[in-house]
DNA sequence: GCGACAG
DNA sequence: ATCTTGTCGC
């Protein structure tokens, strides 16, 4: 498919998306950070999504997909490149979280459908956008001490905030994915943090999809 | 036309 | 994203 019709489905998918609280269960149980890397050179995409318990933050179960590799990486057409792996992880999951995290933009992308957005919408479950770097909108300088935040702004309207989760690091970029406010996604994302630039979601989502042994090791699941 | 550009 | 060890700074 070509970037046209990709881009006319992103306007369609974008109109779907509800930027407000519509979680099924409040506060969330199950928490899941959901992250793509790739192998072979790029030509297997490997997906994984782990699950923790709320508010312990502890690992429940992971899962990890590897499907052949679809499409090349474009910026703004990221998640018609990582969503097949991301429901193949998702159909295996034993059980489904209240709410996600993934890595990458919600609606702060050019036509508001990052891959926080389409995911969200694809399993109908509540997201929330956490990008380590901006694709779009412009940002007023960011005080160095932690906790601080602007916003990310772009035509107008706030597409996230961008917070300085801790000292001496960069901010992360955070969003409505789907189905969580764009304040409401700032603190969930401020609830589950352990003193590390990334929550808690996310950095176990990183650490399994990169296969690290230090955390593999960890990641035995009690029961 | 020029620069920017998630993972 | 990925290729990759040590190293400088807080």
């Amino acid at each position: 498919m070509e970037l046209g019709a990709l881009r006319a489905k992103q306007l369609e998918l974008a109109s779907s998306v509800i930027r407000e609280d519509r979680f099924d269960t409040d506060p969330p149980r199950l928490i899941a950070g959901a992250d793509v890397g790739f192998e072979q050179g790029g030509e297997v995409t490997r997906a994984a999504i782990v699950l923790l318990k709320y508010p312990e933050l502890t690992l429940m179960e992971y899962q990890i997909a590897r499907i052949p590799t679809t499409m090349p990486y474009i910026p703004g057409f990221l998640s018609f490149r990582e969503y097949p792996a991301l429901l193949r992880a998702w159909e295996q999951l034993s059980h489904k979280p209240d709410l996600i995290f993934v890595d990458g933009h919600g609606i702060s992308h050019p036509r508001r459908l990052g891959v926080a957005s389409h995911f969200g919408l694809l399993v109908d479950t509540p997201t929330i956008g956490v990008a380590k770097k901006r694709l779009c909108g412009k940002f007023d300088d960011l005080p160095d001490a932690p906790g601080e935040a602007v916003p990310l702004l772009d035509k107008g309207e706030q597409l996230a905030w961008v917070w300085r989760s801790k000292k001496r690091c960069n901010p992360l970029f955070i969003s409505t994915g789907h189905r969580v406010g764009l304040d409401t996604s700032l603190s969930w994302v401020q609830r589950c943090m352990k003193g590390y630039r990334l929550p808690e979601p996310t950095r176990w989502a990183d650490a399994v999809a990169s296969g690290r042994p230090a955390f593999m090791r960890l990641a035995e699941i009690p029961r």
